[in-house]
DNA sequence: CCTCAAGTGAACTCCGCGGTTTAACTTCCT
DNA sequence: AGGAAGTTAAACCGCGGAGTTCACTTGAGG
């Protein structure tokens, strides 16, 4: 049993969650109503009002499930045998997939919206996500540089740099509603251009040689 | 006079913009009341209706006042003379500048949340916005080619990489409100780091010479 | 000084939403 | 069978915000 949470469990609970995944999502916060999210669980109000006390705690609790799904699926890069243009086109690879994601652009839409109100959202977003993500490059970028594959004065920033890289020319045209779809080659492109890029400024010399080696 | 625009002009005009700019600026368009607003511009509410003919409105020709208001802030770049670096620098200065004010983190954040209702609104935004200075930057990067400083295959994207590199470690976390300050050093070294990068994968020969001797 | 258009402010309508209550119905345990 | 706990649909309350109306003021121009 969950000691910590405040609400409470019963038979319906994921369901009412599910449903109220499914409306905050398409119309965030203010957007959505009660009543849309009680219909769209299969619920009735009054049910829904017996799991969670209001709204905002409804919606704290999605967001929170949200941002921990998304942080599983910036899983672990542990190919210590592989070179670094291996580690970080599959790395690139993900983290575009994130951005492009309608999860990842939903959540990203309404924790912003909601950041000033809610602080906590903010916060809770940022941990689970791009700091997550900033932080297991991190971990890869320093046992690289142990290796003597890369050589970087300011890790956390590399890791910053090389996340933006991968989202460069699709995460904001995504947002807005640009150009809705990317195609499968265009992003292929946009990360071997990021890994082309990173590799230029910080590997060393040694794997410079290996790696224009392997390309060729 | 401005034929296109089905708006009224009048007197009380720039007042009201100026008063529902705050106002919306300050809580979002759900959360702006229009009363406020009419508050703020030292206005009635059947005047502000005069003008507007309904809330919708009103906010859209205040997200378009901002992003024009923006985009002159990029201004253009012409420093034919200067070296890729000189120029490089300043120009991600500016972007980074736009990055952490209140105004462009206002607008970003508006614009955001209300795209999927008013898709015209994500469009301008980003028409007015990133695009524009991606245009100003290509400009540049091609002319700086046609003068063999630099040497790039795609021009629109390498114009977006160095734009999100010059975010890179404050945007996100500007946005989501964690770590509201940033001193200059840092973005000082956020900078010349993206500068760094991207001359080292787009310089030709004789401009990397040049910038190694120019900055030693 | 009179006129008239623009502006005022306060009251008012309408509506949707958050949240509550109630009374009937289902489930399931003993 | 019986009863407690959970679920439901529907009505209901109160609030706040969008948009309207109207009697009244202001001030520039003939």
């Amino acid at each position: 049993m969950n000691v910590a949470s405040k609400i409470k469990r019963g038979r319906k609970f994921d369901q009412v969650l599910a449903g109220a995944r499914v409306i905050f999502l398409r119309d965030g916060f203010e957007g959505a109503s009660v009543d849309d999210i009680a219909r769209e669980a299969g619920v009735s109000k009054a049910t829904l009002y017996s799991y969670f006390p209001d709204k905002r705690l409804l919606f704290m609790e999605v967001a929170k499930a949200e941002c921990r799904r998304q942080a599983e699926s910036a899983a672990e890069f542990d190919d210590e045998g592989a070179s670094p243009r291996k580690v970080l086109t599959i790395a690139g690879r993900r983290i575009g997939d994130l951005a492009m994601s309608d999860m990842g652009r939903g959540v990203f839409r309404i924790c912003l919206a909601e950041a000033d109100r809610f602080p906590e959202i903010g916060r809770e977003f940022y941990e689970s996500g791009p700091l997550l993500v900033r932080n297991r490059l991190c971990d890869y970028l320093q046992r690289a540089m142990d290796r003597g594959q890369l050589e970087i004065e300011d890790v956390p920033l590399a890791a910053e740099q090389f996340s933006e890289l991968c989202k460069a020319d699709i995460q904001v045209r995504r947002l807005f509603k640009q150009d809705e779809t990317c195609s499968a080659q265009k992003r292929n492109k946009i990360v071997k251009s990021a890994v082309d890029m990173f590799l230029a400024r910080y590997a060393t010399e040694e794997t410079k040689i290996a790696d224009a080696a392997e390309t060729a």
